[in-house]
RNA sequence: GAUUCAAUAGCUCAGCUGGUAGAGCAUUUGCCUUUUAAGCAAAGGGUCCUGGGUUCGAAUCCCAGUUGAAUCACCA
């Protein structure tokens, strides 16, 4: 057996043959955790405190973390997930298989150990090892750190095996894996304020015929039980979340994975987990409080306020948040009143920042480009940015009292966008005429764009709708982005579990 | 996709203008008499990322590739 591309390790395979022929089982079904770790040490602190004396028997499991032999003696730290310990072992105290496979641990096996507490002369608490099991003997080397004072040995900090071997990062840096537990928890948290305000939690497909709902270029696959059809991975729930409404589910709202073809980088990963959801009978005005009652409610849940650092700078997330419409936020930032200027005005003021853009360009293009390039980079604290140009907002009902606006807004915080919502355009006809002046818009986009799939107009949903919408606020939001924030992450793949890495070879 | 930087022992790293491949930790063996000492001694361990080139001689210089990181581009 070739095991090179395992890592196994040939002492660490011989140690386990000699351990299996002595008759220990080493990967056993079950053991009887009956401490945490935590839990002996807050005991101890407590009949200390009283004055008792702190010799219970405990029975724990853990990683070896550290192996110390001293002649007829042995000390071990080992780890479970709430802390470390260190225990004694004695070889008088234990049968000589007990001690032979003992002295057989490498750093990182895991056993289970029955023993008494005690404090040893310089007054380290410890466990007096009475019985112990093995209950994974590691064959691939773990590169657990060593301490002596303040020097730390053997670290791994090869940023490459944090992201292709997750389980050894985690294994070993608790902060990271504290990190991304705290994903988990913002995700229950996020699914629980939904359930509390009565949403109905729904799935949508993966692969899809025909996809929508953002604009973006999908990964591509075929149904091999259909003829080899094409078929994409979903890039947003949305058309089919509206098909919800239609049906009557007045309130829902999915926790999904997008997957978009586009590039990686510390904001970016193929595929990304979303929360989206429609409420039928509201406007863009109720969603945006809706919005910032989700979040700053979320932040109160796991950090007990509404007031976080990221990177360093102070974020308020306490409601209400600041609104600014785009074309306020072009006049605030660079003084241009976009609304009472034209196209041409627009490409000169985008000419003069060196702004690239298309002869053919729109106002409404223009407007949105100008405020990427220049208002973004401004928007620090929490601010709704509301009614973006129509252009830009295919599936969105047109602003009451400017039909170049729409019903729209985006939530900044850290110049991140971290969501996206409309009053949802419900007019099949309109809906329709949108569909087709974007194809058209697409006819005309750079050719860096052109490996985009020709994606036909979802006929299907045109239909839904034109079987009737009720009036509808939908929100997204970008999940990861929320946990980068709420988690202080500079990167992306720090809280995606397992974020694409390129595969080796 | 572009640019810059990087890759040496299981892990973290050093290795100068080209001249026998190094350290600490980990590992193995020995020592260690019994509530510590994160000890001590010795040993084993290398395709210096891969492939070419220059050279008497390349971990080191050059070219190409692989993988990673940062920045940028793309991601309405």
């Amino acid at each position: 057996m070739n095991t090179n591309v395992y890592n196994f390790d040939s002492i660490k395979l011989d140690k386990r043959k000699s351990l299996l022929a002595a008759g220990e089982l080493l990967y056993p079904y079950s053991y009887d955790v009956l401490y945490q770790i935590n839990n002996i040490i807050l005991e101890v602190e407590e009949l200390e405190n009283t004055g008792k004396p702190i010799n219970f028997l405990v029975q724990i499991a853990g990683r070896v973390w550290s192996k110390r032999k001293m002649g007829k003696s042995l000390f071990l730290d080992i780890k479970d997930d709430t802390n470390k310990i260190q225990l004694y072992a004695n070889k008088n105290k234990l049968s000589e298989q007990e001690w032979n496979s003992i002295n057989l641990l490498d750093l990182g096996d895991i056993i289970g150990i029955r023993g008494e507490v005690f404090r040893t002369r310089k007054g380290e608490l410890s466990i007096r090892i009475s019985a112990f099991e093995i209950l994974s003997k590691t064959v691939v080397p773990i590169p657990i750190g060593k301490q002596t004072g303040e020097k730390t040995y053997n670290q791994l900090s090869d940023v490459e095996t944090k992201y292709r071997e997750r389980y050894l990062h985690w294994m070993l840096n608790s902060k990271d894996k504290e990190k991304i537990s705290l994903r988990f928890k913002i995700i229950s948290e996020i699914r629980n304020w939904m359930i509390s305000n009565d949403f109905i939690e729904v799935t949508t497909p993966n692969i899809e015929f025909v996809y929508g709902g953002a604009e973006a270029r999908p990964f591509k696959t075929k149904i091999w039980a259909l003829n080899n059809q094409d078929a994409f991975l979903r890039i947003s729930p949305e058309l089919y979340l509206k098909r919800f409404i239609v049906a009557g589910f007045p309130k829902v709202f999915t926790i999904c994975q997008n997957y978009r073809n586009e590039g990686i980088d510390y904001s970016h990963n193929p595929e990304f987990t979303m929360i989206e959801w429609y409420e039928a009978f509201t406007d863009y005005n109720f969603q945006m409080k809706r919005f910032e009652n989700l979040i700053s409610s979320v932040c109160e849940k796991v950090h007990g306020t509404t007031k976080i650092t990221y990177q360093g700078i102070e974020i308020d997330f306490t409601t209400p948040w600041k609104r600014l419409t785009m074309i306020d936020a072009l006049k605030l930032y660079i003084n241009i009143d976009a609304n009472n200027s034209d196209v041409e005005v627009l490409k000169l003021e985008l000419e003069k920042r060196e702004i690239e853009f298309q002869e053919n360009i729109t106002w409404g293009v223009a407007v949105a480009k100008l405020f990427e390039e220049t208002c973004e980079e401004n928007l620090i604290q929490p601010t709704f940015i509301t009614d973006h140009p129509v252009e830009i907002s295919p599936l969105t009902k047109i602003k009451r009292g400017n039909n170049r606006l729409v019903e729209r807004f985006e939530p900044f915080v850290c110049k991140m966008e971290i969501g996206n919502a409309y009053s949802e355009l419900t007019d099949p006809v309109v809906q329709l005429e949108r569909f087709m002046q974007q194809k058209e818009m697409q006819a005309f986009s750079d050719n860096k764009r052109k490996n985009y799939t020709d994606n036909p107009i979802d006929a299907d949903f045109i239909k839904a709708i034109g079987c009737g919408m009720p009036p509808t606020g939908g929100v997204g939001i970008g999940i990861d982005r929320i946990v980068m924030l709420l988690t202080d992450t500079k990167t992306i793949r720090d809280i995606i579990p397992f974020p694409m890495v390129k595969p080796k070879n």
